[in-house]
DNA sequence: TTGAAAGCGCTAACAC
DNA sequence: GTGTTAGCGCTTTCAA
């Protein structure tokens, strides 16, 4: 294929082993002799090889990222988002980044982490959507394997993370609602095994308790993170507690599905009823009726979960070992008006309900 | 770090190539020996170093793909569906896939495949938004190195390509209108520098010619496929074009942006306008008012795409070397009703026209 | 059926 | 300032 060290040194009437130096930048090379060995190199077009290099180094220069999907999508659509933010700081820093598919659980997610953990695919992984006792980081961390994490992964967690204070975000929402009058609001959870799962319901139950307002099992329902999934809570939801005057998803997904249940039993959201979502995905903004949600910096979450396994994999030290970052409440339609001067049905159409952002 | 060869073949008294031969399925080794050898390189924990083996087999087994971004995202929500059909098929076939972030035209983006052309970085690209006389495609072609395009680039070509059919497309998304009794259509295009801008314009302006409808400048408008873009498109249609009782935009995320344009202007899509997209993204189906569009295979596409260039890596003959899929209509709220019996303003909120799909 | 030797293209330790 | 030598871990002739 193309030139390589050899080619060029034999064209200059020199050894490899200065061709090399004098293309690294070493300074133990006369000037004039780098000169001729770049005129050369750019005559001859020479790229050097990556994978030689990769074998002597023992470094790959690559990170891998093991991307949950769900059937022929992302299992969330903010992950663009997030590749768009490790994929630009690897870039940065010369790093290629090495996408894997796989849906969570699988035996192939077990097989890629195991791949990485046994070193020399990549120099480090990027792990998200961290779980209950988290398989795939037990296993990174028996191997002493440079990763971090999108997410939080138990309580004594020693190991780097970046993530999204989620208590403290569903904790805004909740009492946005709370403080727009309402009492009675149902919750759909996100699966227990997920972390973020376990913080947004702890942060809801905080809040209505800060507030001295009970929680009951039946105000809760749990969804697969899907629109399909929401919309099948929202259901359980008003045949377990029909009182409910406002609904807070765990996902801005479950909450477009909330939304559709909720228009499909006559309750109007943004009018008869609250809808609350979190992520501030793009459709959230597009949505039938525009989501009231809490959005997190998802591509900044991505670039620094991305420098932060650089620096750990170049052996720099960290600034900080685990980054938590306050999320930010976005008021849209979806959160109609203050309870107390809610319109009539009648009025439905006219009042500022409909509002936008 | 693990295990290599010469750990196995020390620990078994046998040599390295044994070794080699016995852990890659040669039958002529015997088959005590093949036991021996595998049980050692359990013990072991052996994985075998994938970057001496491409140094040594000149394959990288890995597929690359320069992914065009616009800001923090990707320039187009179904490229995430994209990779996963992508990152799929390679799975299944044991590649890997370098994904590599770059703004559309930009430095960044010509080095990234100036690196794949000079070889050993990838065995071969996936390259997307093909444009009119793509200097990607130019480049590659040049160096003869293996790619797939997602879209055709010209008329001539002779290289492999998946793409959509976007005439046909457009083409029953127009008629759909002109049947429901639409004359005045406005267009939104994509810039014409991309091959799938022009064939969507091509499909409109022909599918309203063999309708016997003239085609006026003033009834086309360019964006910048974002919504913003669509936005303001629309604005500058309403303004050259006030006639107009339905809107075709080339992309959803514009379509989406018109309507939320024509709802300012006290126009509402589905009802006094119709309004069209492309792609069926997820966010057509969640907005606002429900948008009709047209879907592409996008998942299937990235498989195929994918698939074809593995092939053409292998050396396999291919089945196909230029694949042109049907897409199909998803007719929505916003289409409207048919004009004839369009609902007079008063009855707006009444009728069949916000039904769903 | 097994092993010795060569070499993929590069970098780095150590001469000179 | 430049060259010699060695070797990263693997596969593949070729010979025994």
């Amino acid at each position: 294929m193309s030139a390589n060290l050899r080619d060029i040194a034999d064209r200059v009437g020199l050894s490899v082993t200065t061709v090399s130096r004098a293309l690294n930048g070493y300074d133990d090379v006369a000037e004039k002799t780098r000169q001729r060995i770049i005129a050369a190199a750019k005559e001859l077009d020479y790229a050097p090889n990556l994978t030689a290099r990769r074998l002597r180094k023992q470094r790959t220069d690559m990170l891998g990222f093991i991307l949950p999907t769900f059937g022929p999508r992302f299992s969330d659509p903010f992950f663009s988002e997030f590749i768009a933010g490790i994929g630009n700081e690897a870039a940065r820093q010369e790093f290629d980044l090495v996408v894997s598919t796989h849906s969570p659980e699988s035996e192939g997610e077990r097989r890629a982490y195991l791949r990485a953990a046994n070193g020399n695919w990549v120099d480090g992984v990027i792990v998200v959507r961290t779980r209950w006792k988290d398989s795939r980081i037990a296993l990174l961390e028996a191997h002493g394997f440079p990763f971090v994490a999108f997410g939080r992964y138990g309580v004594d967690a020693t190991a780097p993370y970046v993530d999204e204070d989620s208590i403290a975000g569903i904790s805004i929402l909740t009492q946005h609602f709370i403080d727009l009058g309402h009492q009675t609001i149902g919750f759909i959870a996100a699966p227990s095994n997920l972390m973020f799962g376990r913080y947004r319901l702890q942060g809801f139950t905080e809040t209505m308790e800060r507030n001295g307002l009970a929680v009951e099992t039946a105000q809760i329902a749990e969804g697969d993170l899907t629109e399909t999934g929401g919309a099948a809570a929202a259901a359980r939801l008003l045949a377990s507690f029909p009182q409910l005057t406002a609904v807070i998803a765990s996902n801005d997904l479950m909450a477009i599905g909330a939304m559709k249940t909720l228009q499909k039993a006559g309750r109007e959201p943004g009018v008869d009823v609250a809808v609350g979502g979190f992520d501030d995905v793009p459709a959230a903004a597009y949505a039938n009726v525009p989501l009231t949600t809490v959005r997190q910096p998802i591509y900044e979450i991505g670039r620094k979960t991305c420098a932060m396994l650089i620096d750990i994999i170049a052996g720099r030290p960290l600034a900080a070992h685990q980054i938590l970052l306050k999320p930010e409440l976005v008021v849209r339609a979806s959160s109609g008006v203050p309870l107390a001067t809610s319109p009539s049905p009648d009025e439905r159409r006219s009042s500022g309900a409909l509002q936008s952002e």
